[in-house]
DNA sequence: GCGGACTTGTTTAAGTTTCAAGAAGAGCCT
DNA sequence: AGGCTCTTCTTGAAACTTAAACAAGTCCGC
């Protein structure tokens, strides 16, 4: 618990507070929606979703359980559930990665491709109509470019640059 | 389980796929990052903090359950439990509906209302941090009007206007 | 090569969310 | 009043997420 600085406090004026409600309104009706539209036609969230897209754009349809959690902005220990389950659905198969025995690969199996392959318009469908569609072309490129500012100040830095663990 | 309409899917191009992960990957993070600083200096969630919020700017600091529910875009259900939860901190009562016996007020107590004094500050300045302070002025008012638009375009609409349940 | 420090991935338990079902009251029509 | 429907809110179980701890393997400097 931490305590107010004094009575310094930059608060949001009220310009700032409707965006931020507006921001926070959006996000979550947006969430709730795909998570429904893929729970009902794909039977999975959102999230184990962009996993199966993550595998099938990769080399081999393989990756490292690290950098998959990496890619998809999630912890290893969500991805290891996630992918004891996407395994008990036959869409996902772990094998042992050759180079590094701790290592392991999330391997798409041809049924998550097809799984993928079945479900993938309806869920772009759903996004462009929800989205891109309400969307004026200009409106689209400053979202783009509002996102990735957002992302990089969050994204956990590469390391070194500013850790002066030693210099 | 949905099957492709034939093979007239309108694919993303690059440039909206690249806005759509940037999408994904800042709200992510926002939201995991949100979490964890509330998590740490409130000891709850982000969507939880929200609700006290909103408790806090209505009258008598008390709210209809349906109401606070969906000035929080949460189900009923996902609402009950989290006032139970911040019931046994403490920080919201349940009161009974005097006009409307099926009816349950949410009330923040003193002691919820402590918290968000204390870790208002902290928040705000966590929110700036990550948003505020990365957007110039014209990204601020386009985030806010484009996610105007989304949550437009999302919210269940009002019924009757296009029910025709009888007519 | 040894030993300590870091990485990788999993596990457990606790917390949160969803889904379906249901109890109870309100509203309305006849 | 009675009966029907809709609304309000809760519940319980299953699914999912988080946090902390851990086993096993790698890396690196000595």
């Amino acid at each position: 618990m931490k305590t107010a600085p004094a009575e310094d406090t930059r608060w949001l004026t009220d310009e700032e507070q409707r965006t931020w409600r507006a921001y926070m309104h959006a996000v979550t009706l947006l969430e709730d929606h795909l998570d429904r539209q893929l729970q009902r036609d794909a039977g999975m969230p959102h999230v184990y979703y962009g996993l199966l897209v993550q595998l099938a754009e990769a080399p081999r349809r393989r990756m490292r359980m690290t950098e998959l959690a990496i890619g998809a902005k999630i912890t290893r220990s969500r991805l290891s559930h996630a992918v004891a389950r996407l395994e008990k659905n036959g869409w996902v198969r772990r094998e042992n990665c050759p180079s590094d025995k701790r290592g392991q690969l999330a391997v798409l199996t041809d049924e998550g491709y097809g799984v993928l392959a079945r479900t993938a318009p309806g869920h772009v469908a759903a996004v462009r109509q929800a989205l891109f569609d309400r969307l004026t072309p200009e409106q689209q490129k400053s979202l783009g470019e509002i996102m990735s500012v957002i992302s990089e100040g969050l994204q956990p830095k590469e390391a070194g640059a500013d850790l002066p663990w030693l210099r």
